[in-house]
DNA sequence: TTTCACATCTGAGCGCTGTACAGATGCCAT
DNA sequence: ATGGCATCTGTACAGCGCTCAGATGTGAAA
């Protein structure tokens, strides 16, 4: 109960720093790419010293997990809006092109997410809790599979069902950014018959669907 | 005509310290993880001072190059053992196996080998070409697909099956690394009931083998 | 109001990195 | 024997992540 101090809230000496040097860092990500994430060039951009930085995060790791953390959660938005938009079965399919796009439209973020994530060795979401209102893109995918007719009793299934479309995703997201699928990434704005394809063949669909 | 030189061949002054590098950079690798492997780390395990390796290779990038090309004709041929050690359908499920332990076996590797194309924005691979004797491991799925009843004239739907398979395969093996998915390593040996499910049901059969 | 404790920020500094360059070294063809 | 040249070394520089002692300002206690 005596620990009962606010964690980390109110601005000080300049103001929220914390904050500014988050959104430093996801502005030099955005002009100039990941390499160019140096913990001293982000303490530059938000005007202050190297050492500043030191008081609000433990290291360079911390930082860019912060950064990742936002990029979750707008990965995220993006996929709950692409549901909303539209009905039925095209709402896996939109989620899926809503991933795609996120991962084109901000390559250096989606990296530094998942390189935070392989060096903690686990994605930022609860695969267990179920719950959508945790705002948990991965439950946002299986919710949407058992509105869709699968049965949230055949858990393999529809585990099965979830990852494959979840690995299925990050694959396209990766491989649009090389060169030999410019036509993936072109595709992404408009008409896509390619991608829609892929999406239903790799089974953004409940297995039970080919029915 | 008079440029016929040899291009980099025999041993010199050391030996053949190209070669040389390449190795302590892969012994490094495997030994400390990616995040060990500096240049002058690789240089001091190799015996030479800081500023060889930049006879041989024009920058770290081009280490990491040759040490990538390496670790895709690893690849490569374990897919090609695989589909090998196996007939008919199972060929695809063996092959798409065997690229998810590939990645399990090698993860240090496995990351130079993504993270160097995605500075070139290329795969090492020619999707154009078919052809299996290139040693294109893009190519030995495509050819796998084709055997297996695909119609290698209806274009779409052929590469959209072997670029699913690859997303699918690429994207399993990231999520084998997060504890998440702990139950997928898990089943990389012996018995493999949910692994081998989400491979059929990512499409790594022909789009007409539903039937 | 003065004082004090403490969160915050700075400046200097350590060991590391990638890379450049001048010069030493040893092989090969002449 | 000589000269050219690929190869390798030593030194150097800027930038990196990170540490630490000390300066600076703020909110709470006296």
């Amino acid at each position: 109960m005596s620990e009962a101090k606010t964690i980390e809230p109110r601005p000080y000496h300049h103001g929220d720093l914390r904050r500014a040097l988050v959104d430093a860092a996801r502005r030099l990500l955005e002009a100039e790419g990941p390499s160019a994430l140096s913990l001293r060039a982000v303490a530059r951009e938000a005007g202050v010293s190297p050492a500043a930085p030191y008081h609000h995060f433990k290291d360079k790791a911390e930082l860019l997990d912060a950064v990742a953390h936002e990029g979750w959660e707008m990965l995220q938005m993006a996929m709950t809006d692409a549901k909303a938009g539209v009905e039925g079965r095209e709402q896996l399919t939109s989620i899926g092109i809503a991933y795609v796009c996120f991962a084109r439209d901000n390559p250096a973020l989606y990296r530094v997410m998942y390189d935070a994530a392989r060096d903690k060795e686990a994605l930022p979401m609860d695969v267990e809790d179920a719950n959508p209102e945790n705002g948990n893109a991965y439950c946002l995918v299986r919710d949407t599979m058992i509105e869709q007719g699968a049965d949230p009793r055949a858990e393999t299934h529809l585990e099965l069902a979830t990852v494959a479309a979840w690995c299925g995703a990050h694959g396209l997201a990766e491989m649009a950014g090389f060169k030999q699928f410019d036509h993936l990434k072109a595709e992404l704005g408009g008409e896509r018959p390619f991608l829609d394809a892929v999406f239903r063949h790799m089974g953004l669909f409940p297995t039970h669907a080919h029915d």
